[in-house]
DNA sequence: TCATCATAGTCATCAATCTGACTACTCATG
DNA sequence: CATGAGTAGTCAGATTGATGACTATGATGA
């Protein structure tokens, strides 16, 4: 029976998730942007939802100015090399907005280091302490910068009032995700080398 | 000058990131699995660090196998499909020995739905908190199976007890991190949702 | 002056991950 | 006795993402 076989799976390529491309598409929002300033962006702010290399970015804007959802623009400048601005379209926001209303997939973590002390009890312990340390300093720091970046996109407003009023407030819900995620991982950290320190002194005995 | 050209990346593939590899050997300390139980395990506990479908489990055990890491043992049984169990070798212990010793990758998250929240301000709010009251269900949700799995793991024992003297603990610790995750992850939900729905009201005015 | 850094970007290729479609057997249910 | 669910696993292929090597130019610094 089994009604088709070998059927070439007529899903299309233009239609499906495409990850990377709504999150350039979704930075793009903010202004113009060359691929170079992107991938700065992408280092920063972008940082808390979606991560890329300087290469995949330019070719994503190359492939999506193809598909006419967002337009490039070249600026000749005297001192550095020519650059192209790239803004979002009509179109690229019709994708954008067809994106948003299509169920998400479930988010997950997925980190070397999770992997690394669930084998903690077997491997030695030392390595996973200095890099959880290392971790933590990471994301002290990351703390601290999207603190800043949170008071930047506020302006003079309270959080509450901006919240309420601000015109732009995407990049700030998603910023607070980034703190929520650093803060909790921040004191993770500590309090697991905390457990793996004591364990370490009283090794051997018991 | 430029004293190489064209070297075509002395790299090789035995040694590098391979990521799924070292979450299923850390998987398998726990004891013998089959593909299709580690399948099940990867939809729950492993799932706080790692994911990763039946079909690329499969395949990563037969490479891992053929490698040494870690050895398969075929067991018939009279009601059901043969099966077979693996366990990490001492090649696979060192293996991940030396993993755990190495640089880790700086993790982040990478997440449509936060895509979306970043694009609020200019696509529609509805279906994203649509998405957004769904994906905070699941947050509960996994929170109280995190918090059953950890009361499960320790037994007995309080918690500070158990990390202190318990035999396998890394688990535990990735637990932990699971649950949160997970807590912050609703928390964040519910608090974007309240903003936006309060804006919702007021769109319009103003 | 020579080296390095910052800007701005391209090309080619490899590795990793995901998806759909299969096989095959058993058991319970209607 | 057909239907569907659960167990156990394989294969082929497409999509995505990551990496290394390269080209240019102007400015900064030892």
């Amino acid at each position: 029976m089994t009604m088709m076989m070998h059927k070439p799976s007529g899903k299309g390529k233009g239609s499906g998730a495409m990850a990377l491309r709504h999150a350039v598409l979704a930075a793009l929002l903010d202004g113009e942007y060359s691929g170079y300033e992107l991938a700065k962006a992408f280092d920063v702010g972008v940082a808390n939802f979606w991560h890329a290399q300087p290469q995949q970015l330019y070719a994503e804007l190359t492939r999506l100015e193809k598909d006419g959802l967002v337009t490039g623009r070249q600026v000749v400048q005297e001192t550095r090399p020519t650059k192209r601005l790239f803004t979002v379209t009509d179109a690229g926001l019709a994708e954008l907005q067809r994106f948003a209303a299509a169920a998400a997939k479930p988010s997950f973590i997925r980190d070397d280091l999770l992997v690394k002390v669930q084998a903690v009890d077997r491997v030695d312990a030392g390595p996973v302490i200095a890099q959880l340390e290392e971790r933590m300093a990471v994301a002290a720091a990351k703390t601290d910068l999207f603190t800043k970046i949170l008071r930047h996109l506020r302006g003079d407003l309270e959080e509450a009032e901006f919240l309420r009023t601000g015109e732009r407030i995407g990049p700030y819900l998603t910023c607070l995700r980034g703190l929520g995620f650093e803060r909790e991982h921040h004191d993770w950290c500590r309090s697991t080398i905390a457990v793996l320190r004591a364990r370490e002194k009283t090794a051997g005995r018991d």
